[in-house]
RNA sequence: GCGCCUUUAGCUCAGUCGGUAGAGCAGCGGACUUUUAAUCCGUUGGUCCUGGGUUCGAGUCCCAGAGGGCGCACCA
């Protein structure tokens, strides 16, 4: 079975093999061991005894964790190791004359990686650290293959993404961040809880995968024989469920979109979409400010400032506020009338000096990002975008060009992505007319046309303000990873033999 | 898709001008009853990413390919 392995590491495999054979052979099987009792955790202890002094122990009070061997440094007729949980690292103390000679050739046998399970009392080394000292103890399971250096850990990338849970065992910082996304989720769960919505689930696999401008993955359900497609947001059943009277409803779910992989997109990733009936743009824009600027306060312990690479960002409220058209004019010099113009928007492309687009809303996005997106650092609501990039969001009532939208930027990306939805379904339809139009025309990003999304607009959807935010980044701001793959735990990576 | 970088022991990395492949950690054997990257003595371990080519001789030079990273392009 070890025909793939090179010689040394079949070497260590079979060291490994030999030291369970041997614990075997006392009756010590590590694998049919199958509960252990653990009353405390590494951090718990640190914690609980922390006042403890130099060379105290506190002899009186018997506690157990259980945890992986990280590290083992032999002395004789004892020896100290560090144990890892969930929690941190503590080391722990092993002696000879106190569980007998047999029991020690035991901790002789137990390999780096290894998972024990320790019962003992807490003392204050010479030295000066916590340790668990044991007096009892069981081999919870054997690892048989090397891990990876101690003191270096894991850092070739390809194998931190192929192996994660090699990742996660040697590098804490790791463990750290996605401890931090599990906390993040919670806390914005919580908050938009709070006010009153509905978590829903809705279908992953359409017939038409709508929502968004993006490529969809294509599937095919052998039960009715029909290809299908995954979805590239949730937007259209969402809205569908506010028709439907649920008036306050989000989802946290898996979006796929069949475009580029890099450091700020994966394939599959995660996105928050929310939609409140009887709000439009400017209560969404409340309520997107004091979310985010509770998850920054919840990350730092209470701060309003984030790190960002060597840059500190300031969330204090009210973040900054911008109008596309107004900032573009600001930073690039360019009015609105070119830029709302096809061929104006095309003629401002060549200036800078862009390759062409194939359509007015790509020139706009194009312009913007060269533009305006450079100047995005803190936190900055950018509002009233062109109708034309916008083809369900609700026209502003005295600027039909315009919609009431915004996104709000920070470090450069987007955060998230917010308007007064459109609920006119003629106005919907005469809008999806001329994507069926920019599809025609080549376009492979426009999506087909949803019709039975029309249909549920003629049943009357009540004014309506949604939001979109893109979990990942958000959680890349609020850790100061600077790549996706920082925060999703197996982002996809091509196969290989 | 394009460009740059990268791939050597289980892990982290050296490898000069083309001349028999190295270190630390881990492992193995030994000493050591408060160590902590424990220490000390001894020692095993290689598909140098793959396939071609040049050469008396290739980890090293050339070509092609594969994986990965970064940048650009793409991408609400």
């Amino acid at each position: 079975m070890n025909e793939d392995l090179g010689a040394a590491e079949a070497a260590l495999v079979a060291a490994r093999r030999a030291n369970l054979a041997a614990l075997r052979s006392r009756g010590n099987d590590p694998f049919a061991q199958t509960r252990y009792d653990v009353d405390a955790s590494a951090a718990e202890l640190r914690a609980a005894y922390a006042a403890l002094e130099p060379e105290r122990k506190a002899e009186g009070e018997q506690r157990s964790i259980a945890g992986r061997i990280m590290s083992k440094r032999r002395m004789g007729k004892t020896l100290f190791a560090d144990l890892r949980d969930r929690t941190d690292r503590l080391q722990i103390y092993v002696r000879k004359d106190d569980i007998g000679p047999e029991r020690y050739e035991d901790w002789i046998d137990l390999d780096i990686g290894d998972l024990v399970g320790v019962r003992g009392y807490m003392f204050r080394s010479k030295m000066g650290e916590l340790t668990l000292h044991v007096l009892d103890f069981a081999v919870l399971a054997k690892a048989l293959a090397p891990l990876p250096d101690k003191w270096h850990g894991l850092t070739d990338v390809e194998k931190r993404y192929r192996q994660r849970y090699l990742d996660l065992i040697v590098n804490p910082e790791v463990r750290d961040a996605f401890a931090a996304r599990s906390t993040i989720v919670a806390e914005m769960r919580r908050f938009i809880d709070a006010r009153g919505f509905f978590e829903v689930e809705t279908p992953t696999l359409l017939h038409v995968a709508g929502g968004a401008a993006a490529r969809p993955f294509l599937t095919h359900v052998n039960a009715l024989d029909q290809s299908m497609q995954l979805r590239i947001a949730t937007e259209l059943n969402l809205k569908r469920l506010i028709v439907g009277g649920l008036e306050r409803v989000y989802e946290i779910g898996r979006i796929f979109r069949n475009e580029g992989i890099d450091t700020t997109h994966n394939p599959e990733f995660t996105m928050l979409e929310l939609y409140a009936a009887y709000w439009d743009v400017h209560d969404m824009m409340e309520f997107n400010e004091a979310l985010v600027a509770h998850l920054v306060a919840g990350v730092t312990g209470g701060l309003n400032t984030l790190r960002h690479g060597e840059r500190t960002i300031s969330f204090e409220r009210p973040f900054a506020r911008i109008g596309y058209l107004e900032g573009i004019a600001r930073y690039g010099g360019f009015e609105r009338e070119r830029l709302l113009s096809p061929a104006g928007a095309a003629a401002i492309l060549e200036e800078l000096g862009l390759p062409p687009s194939p359509a007015h809303g790509h020139a706009l996005d194009k312009i913007f990002e060269h533009v305006l997106e450079p100047h995005l650092v803190e936190p900055t609501f950018v509002t009233d975008y062109p109708v034309a990039i916008s083809p369900l969001a609700k026209r502003k009532k005295d600027d039909p060009e315009l919609v009431d939208r915004y996104e709000l930027f920070c470090a450069n990306f987007e955060v998230s992505n917010a308007f007064t939805e459109l609920n006119d379904p003629d106005d919907q339809r005469a809008r999806f007319e001329a994507q069926v139009r920019e599809r025609a025309g080549g376009n492979e990003d426009i999506p087909e046309p949803d019709w039975d999304f029309v249909r549920a607009l003629e049943y009357g959807m009540p004014p309506t303000a949604g939001i979109g935010i893109g979990v990942d980044r958000l959680v890349m701001l609020l850790t100061n990873n600077p790549s996706i793959r920082d925060v999703i735990l197996f982002p996809l990576q091509r196969q290989h033999g």
